[in-house]
DNA sequence: AAGATTATATACCGTTTGGTATAATTTTAA
DNA sequence: TTAAAATTATACCAAACGGTATATAATCTT
């Protein structure tokens, strides 16, 4: 049953979430978002109940997007270690790819939210582990396949790449750079090349 | 001449640049200020134009002592990749350092005022810049006393530290573990061990 | 097609926003 | 000590804030 109302809160959230994002929480205001939807106030607060839970479905569906597209882009090899290496291929052109999602919602909610909009943190700290979760389980699974050396921690190096991709996404944002990605997926590949691969 | 405005207006920077450090620009109200200083909007406009120049002041404030205190860190050694090892472990206890300055300036700011508060920004730019080239500087002293090899480019791994810290420092406090912080340090040391030292 | 239901638009609410004019006070200099 | 100058407090402004009650319009079901 595809309602009028899920249509438009979907187009809501698309609208809405670059937005969020780009602004953060309380730097995006309701006027904001009805000037930008072309809908009015009775049409939003019609689909969400308050502004909060509008912020927080944003998220959600950015972070979707997000995921989905990453897994697709692994598709490209079966090989584990090949996947790690297709994470940073990924990262290599975030830049241009995160710029319409009005930059990484990781990054921006993560510190927008921080001491602010409790619930909306706890969401980006669950997207952190799920995504060194990920991470984690394709090491694992190079160990298991004989390509990555059995010596190694999992969970530490999921969170060494995950460290150091959210760097170089702050420093390609904040400097406009994005030798920062390049240099720094050049710099995970060494690092799985030397200290995880067999 | 220690007038009483200065007074008051230091007094004011001091409370306030935790506040702003902490909630970001727009987040952070007049009556926040004048709650937390305990005067009124008339002292608070007396010393600053408006709630803009006050945030890039407070920033400018918390930024000063930042580098004042990691210069004066520095002093503990004469030798440049002493200094480099001195950064790291300037930075292993980063979390409990900067969590009553409300947090990274440099982070915090830096993801706050983007397409948001331009001259705030620009500031970040410059603290970036100015980090950075004093690592490419420890790195190229470090060069010219021979403890460090010739062939490396200063600038690219000045670079390279300042990203994997700020990493850190975002993963520290987006997760809540200081972990982020202290493995890094390892692993910058021990790049710094394997890639520069001669 | 008609009636019921759902979704959107309009108009408004009290509160808070950043900012200012002016009065009261305190500090400074003579 | 007193007058001038600088600083702080008070009271207020229009505008914008998030949110809501209700009327209008569109959609769905029969």
């Amino acid at each position: 049953m595809i309602s009028k109302a899920k249509i438009t809160t979907q187009y809501i959230l698309e609208i809405t979430a670059p937005i969020f994002n780009q602004y953060g929480y309380s730097a995006t205001s309701m006027s904001d978002i009805t000037k930008a939807t072309g809908l009015t106030k009775g049409s939003i607060y019609g689909n969400f109940k308050n502004k909060e839970e509008l912020s927080i479905a944003a998220f959600k569906h950015t972070v979707k997007v997000l995921l989905k597209d990453i897994s697709k882009h692994l598709e490209l090899s079966d090989s584990p270690i090949q996947k790690l290496f297709l994470i940073t291929d990924f990262y290599r052109n975030y830049y241009s790819y995160s710029k319409p999602l009005g930059g990484c919602p990781v990054l921006n909610i993560g510190v927008d939210a921080n001491n602010q909009n409790p619930l909306l943190f706890k969401m980006v700290k669950e997207v952190i582990e799920k995504i060194q979760d990920q991470l984690a389980s394709l090491i694992e699974q190079g160990i298991e396949t004989g390509e990555i050396s059995s010596e190694i921690n999992t969970m530490h190096y999921a969170k060494r790449i995950d460290t150091m991709i959210q760097g170089a996404i702050f420093m390609a944002y904040t400097m406009d750079d994005e030798f920062y990605l390049k240099d720094t997926m050049i710099q995970i590949d060494q690092m799985i090349f030397n200290e995880l691969k067999i």
